[in-house]
DNA sequence: CTAAAAATGGACCTGCAAGTCCAAAACCTG
DNA sequence: CAGGTTTTGGACTTGCAGGTCCATTTTTAG
């Protein structure tokens, strides 16, 4: 459709994005207004509408892709190389480390509930957010099964399945209370259950 | 306090309490004005200001409080007597059958990332109730551990912290992706694994 | 160099939804 | 039944945030 983005434009495009994504974080979505963004991002309301014709809705969808994206590149190259012991429990650090770090502030949680509804794109991004993630993880677990680390009778899509709605409820509840435990009995329980199966090969 | 609420004044409050509920449950949070809570409740904006004088911020608190409550209510008896197995199952079953039936609804996601920010007093609604669902779960593991039913060398709490995670993930990639599959995952491989520890007495 | 297209700034409009106010009705209580 | 209190209805105010518009500057391309 509308092709022509300069560079600049592409710039400032991206540095808005960047910003609404970071304000939100910090504020959350029903907190920040359209002139927090421009003040933020040193833009003015001509260009936010130039750039997202459609308005608060379309720039927080861009603001959800680019948050989604950032979730699984935070957990590379650990995630795409779930190939050993060592590797998982590297992982599993650094799923720790990162949600430790972002504490309270979840951008996402609050874009599926403010978007969700509105915009069945929003649906999507999650969605196939959530896809990706369990891929990886299957893939995680078939590669163990092939060395012989997990045992073969693991139903893999299953375990994964469980093993992602853990983690997404721990993040939940590291939200809610503002502790780590859930997240951390989740990984560890996991990982030892899928580990004591098979030590053979 | 503020002591002074005729019979029908607490019906009334009731009342606008469980249409503001419903409402919420069917269209969301930020989709719903008071205006709509009056015509579907039959009040007036007096009567809204009258029982919830800080406004649209304490409905919405109140709101939450009926929620959480309920969630743990639908799962009753089950979860106050999970003393063997078949009630452990029984549990479930009514686990996968609510949220079943609840869909794409969720009362309490919107209710944290709407008012969670602007009042504490919906993280504390919010961590109450996880507070008391987990709770539940130990109990329920410890009795078992009791009658033998669970290896003894579990860690009651983790394992509750663990199952609770799960289970909250489960439902939210329930409203994520219109799939249970998660959440039965969860329930079927936690309960598996704790019942596989210790089969003798 | 020049004309078209893109990028930018910011004044202005508009609608809406929360919140205010008060007067009328219903209701307790002695 | 009389006085106070609670309950109710709904008109009115208000602030504000999203969205529109256009004039100006900058960039691109031939």
């Amino acid at each position: 459709m509308t092709r022509a983005l300069t560079r600049k434009g592409q710039a400032t495009r991206a540095r808005i994005v960047a910003g609404a994504a970071a304000e939100i974080r910090e504020r959350g979505v029903d907190e920040v207004r359209l002139e927090d963004v421009m003040a933020h991002t040193g833009t003015s309301k001509g260009q936010l509408f130039h750039y997202f014709p459609d308005g608060k809705e379309e720039l927080l969808l861009a603001v959800a892709q680019h948050e989604a994206d950032q979730v699984l590149i935070d957990q590379e190259p650990m995630l795409s190389n779930l190939t050993s012991w060592p590797a998982w429990l590297a992982w599993r650090d650094r799923l720790i480390e990162r949600y430790l770090a972002q504490g309270v502030k979840c951008p996402l949680n609050g874009l599926l509930g403010q978007t969700g509804r509105r915009a069945p794109g929003a649906q999507a991004i999650v969605t196939g957010l959530m896809w990706r993630w369990q891929k990886a993880i299957t893939e995680g677990i078939r590669h163990m099964q092939s060395t012989g680390d997990i045992a073969p009778e693991v139903d893999a899509d299953r375990a994964a399945a469980a093993l992602l709605a853990g983690i997404q409820g721990g993040v939940l509840l590291l939200l809610a209370t503002g502790r780590i435990d859930h997240l951390e009995a989740v990984l560890d329980l996991t990982i030892e259950r899928l580990r004591a199966g098979a030590r053979t090969a």
